[in-house]
DNA sequence: ACAGAAATGAGAATCATTCCTAAAGAGGTG
DNA sequence: CACCTCTTTAGGAATGATTCTCATTTCTGT
């Protein structure tokens, strides 16, 4: 283990949100000032392919990366952008039973007015 | 409405399938042979802005865009790439009920070997 | 210390999608 | 029909996230 994936492996652990490549490589550089985009994007996708992390889809932005592998699904405010952790603990059992087909994995993202800009908008 | 909205649209509604953009210019330029890319990205997204059709987001491929506007989901074959609808008909309240947050829409992507495949692979 | 394997940095390449702009088209009015 | 205005188009350039390439550097085992 190199000592840039150790880097990004522990800005992802610390972090509290979900940040994508480009965040984490801006955090990565100023420990390591010339540490590449490049390196970010494949350790991040390789870790994503051994399942030590989760990679995110969201339409119409970069991709998120997740250090909680533990199965959950997200939101994301409309207004403010912050992606939130949700637990729907029955979601996978649900669809299993819906369906008569190995499910390899699913993705499920909700789009919402957080709490916190919801109160604002009053 | 233009000749070109009218080709896009009705492509869209003859497939059987949850075709790309780029699929359905191919098929659009056998009709009308100089009609751009543009043309079809841009109608498909004026028509999934006001809710007349509704635009699919897969991990690493292009989006891809469904006639059906009645809420489902999907799961995509990870050996052949056919998309499918799902029910899930308890799904949004079930998302709902366990969040206190306003739910503006969701998208649920499942990974899974479709059976087709799965027959072969026996 | 040394050979072979693996990872890096820098930047080029890719590819879906959006943007730009001049030209073409559609609609309304007299 | 002729004119004007607003909208849409075709074609191609631009964008932006991500991946790829490859010469160089770093690691590993002996």
């Amino acid at each position: 283990m190199t000592k840039q994936q150790q880097i990004i492996r522990r800005l992802l652990e610390q972090s509290e949100t979900h940040p994508t490549a480009e965040e984490l490589y801006w955090e990565a550089k100023k420990e390591m000032p010339n540490i590449s985009m490049g390196t970010v994007y494949r350790n991040l996708g390789q870790m994503a392919e051994e399942g030590s992390i989760v990679r995110l889809h969201f339409p119409g932005q970069p991709d998120h990366y997740d250090k909680t592998i533990h199965p959950h699904d997200h939101a994301i405010c409309v207004k403010c952008g912050a992606i939130s952790d949700v637990e729907l603990s029955s979601l996978k059992s649900m669809i299993e039973d819906t369906l008569s087909v190995d499910i390899l994995s699913y993705e499920l993202n909700i789009q919402c007015v957080c709490n916190a800009c919801q109160s604002k908008a009053s």
